[in-house]
RNA sequence: GGUGGGAUUCCCGAGUGGCCAAAGGGGGCAGACUGUAAAUCUGCUAGCUUCGCUUUCGGUGGUUCGAAUCCACCUCCCACCA
C-alpha cells in the first residue's frame, strides 16, 4: 500500500495520511520545498532535515540540461548527488513547457526545446522525461504534461488537454525502477468539462497519485478553488492528491479543505530570497525595509526556527541590505520553517477536527 | 603666503548658455513573485491648487531674451609649492 488514510474531517474532503516511498514515509497533507536544480537554493539537506522538509523536488528539464544524465547516472541518481536520502518528487518538465513558452514549439510527441541557457535544441516528451526522471531515481515521478496558460480560450484549453491526455498515457506506459511511483496530472484550465475529464480519463489509468495541474497560473484564486471542487471528487479517493505549484498558505489551508493531500511552491524560497519573511496568518514582511534599522526582536516573535532564535530583524535586513548571503539564508530558514510549521498544525486540525478554525484564520 | 582644482537635488556623481527639476549609481518608499530563465523584476523619490506653475545646482551681485553652466567678489574644501 502506497497511502495510507490516517484521519478524515468531518466537514469537507480534508484528510491526513502517511505516503510510502522508496526512501521513506511522508506524512500528509504535506508541503514539499522546491528544489529544481537539485539543491532547495540556499538550504543545505542537513538544514531541510532539521527545519522538518520530508520531500523535496527537483525538476527533469533544468537537471537535463545541467549536470546532464550522463553525471547524474553517474553519480548513482539524484538522492546520492545531491546528498539528500529522503524522498524526492520530480516534475516532468511540464511547467517549462508553460514558463519557457517563448522557447519551445509543441509537437506530436512532445516538445522541441531551445535551451534557455545557449539555445541548443533539444527535444522533450513523455518517453523522453520518463526516461530522465528514471536516471534521476526519483521517488515519485510526475507525467509529463503541458501546463495550459492562463487565459486559455475554451478551444485551446480542449486541444491542450487533449495532447497533455495523450502524453499522459504514454508516461504510464514507459518503464520505470521498482518502487518508483507515478503521478498524473489534471489539465483542462478552468473549464468544468474538460476538469472533470480529464480527471475521469486519467483515473481510469493506476497512476500511484494524481495531481491537480495548470492552476496557479495567473487565474483568480476563486477559480482555483473552484477547479478543486470540480476535480477532487473525480480522482480515486484512496490515491493522494496533489496540486501543483500551491501556494501562499491560505491557499493550502484551503486545499487541504477540498482534499489535496500534497504542495509545493517556490513560494517560501523565492519570496525569502527577494525579501519578504511569512508571519502570522499568511502575511509577510519586507525585512529589507527602513523601519526594521532598529528593531531588535526576531522576524516573528515566539517562532522557534534558528533565524528567530538567535538573530534580529535588524541584524537580517542589514545583511539583506549589504547582500551577504547568510541573510537569505536566515529568512528562506525561516520562510521554510513557517510553512512546515504550518503543515504541522494543518495536519494537527484535521486530525482533531478543528480545520475550520484554522480556515477561519486564514481566511 | 602662492598656484591650481573643486562646491550639483537625501548621499555619491554626470552635466559647462536654451532639448535641465537636472544622466547614472546608492539609499529610501511602494509593488510583483505560486510544478524557479528570479539572491530577480517594476514603479516612485523638490513642492504645488500637477495638460501647468513655483523653488532648486555654496553665497551675493552681474552679463544675457534665457544661467547649474559665462563674469566679479566672498565663504568653505582639496592638491601641490613656500
Amino acid at each position: 500500500m502506497v497511502f495510507e488514510i490516517k484521519a478524515r474531517s468531518a466537514e469537507g474532503r480534508a484528510r491526513t495520511g502517511v505516503l510510502h516511498t522508496a526512501h521513506g514515509d511522508v506524512e500528509t497533507p504535506v508541503f514539499m520545498p522546491v528544489g529544481t536544480r537539485g539543491t532547495v537554493k540556499a538550504m543545505a539537506p542537513c538544514e531541510l532535515e532539521e527545519l522538518g522538509a520530508e520531500i523535496i523536488l527537483g525538476n527533469t528539464y533544468h537537471l537535463f540540461l545541467r549536470p546532464g544524465m550522463e553525471i547524474i547516472g553517474l553519480a548513482g541518481g539524484l538522492h546520492r548527488f545531491s546528498g539528500w536520502p529522503h524522498p524526492i518528487l520530480t516534475d516532468s518538465g511540464g511547467f517549462q513547457v508553460f514558463s519557457l513558452a517563448g522557447l519551445r514549439k509543441i509537437e506530436a510527441d512532445g516538445v522541441r526545446f531551445a535551451s534557455h541557457i545557449d539555445g541548443t535544441r533539444f527535444f522533450l516528451g513523455p518517453v523522453e522525461s520518463m526516461r530522465i526522471q528514471r536516471t534521476l531515481g526519483s521517488d515519485i515521478v510526475m507525467a509529463f504534461d503541458e501546463c495550459t496558460p492562463f487565459p486559455a480560450p475554451y478551444e485551446q484549453a480542449e486541444k491542450s488537454l487533449a495532447v497533455t491526455t495523450r502524453w499522459e498515457t504514454m508516461s504510464f506506459e514507459q518503464e520505470l525502477d521498482p518502487g518508483q511511483l507515478r503521478f498524473a496530472i489534471v489539465q483542462g484550465s478552468v473549464y468544468r468539462d474538460l476538469r472533470i475529464a480529464s480527471a475521469r480519463a486519467l483515473a481510469a489509468i493506476p497512476f500511484d497519485g494524481y495531481a491537480v495541474g495548470g492552476l496557479s497560473v495567473g487565474e483568480p484564486e476563486e477559480q482555483m478553488f473552484e477547479c478543486l471542487d470540480w476535480v477532487v471528487p473525480e480522482l480515486p479517493e484512496d490515491k493522494p492528491h496533489y496540486l501543483m505549484g500551491v501556494g501562499t498558505p491560505r491557499q493550502i489551508v484551503e486545499g487541504v479543505a477540498r482534499g489535496i493531500d500534497m504542495f509545493d511552491c517556490v513560494m517560501p524560497t523565492r519570496l525569502a530570497r527577494h525579501g519578504s519573511a511569512f508571519v502570522g496568518a499568511g502575511r509577510t514582511i519586507p525585512i529589507k525595509a527602513g523601519r526594521y534599522a532598529k528593531d531588535f526582536t526576531p522576524i516573528e516573535e515566539g517562532c522557534d526556527c534558528y533565524a528567530c532564535r538567535n538573530f534580529s530583524k535588524a541584524y537580517i535586513r542589514h545583511l539583506m541590505n549589504v547582500g551577504e548571503i547568510l541573510g537569505i539564508r536566515l529568512v528562506t530558514i525561516h520562510n521554510i520553517h513557517y510553512f512546515m510549521r504550518l503543515m504541522r498544525r494543518i495536519r494537527r486540525a484535521v486530525a482533531e477536527g478543528s480545520l475550520a478554525e484554522l480556515r477561519r484564520e486564514f481566511a
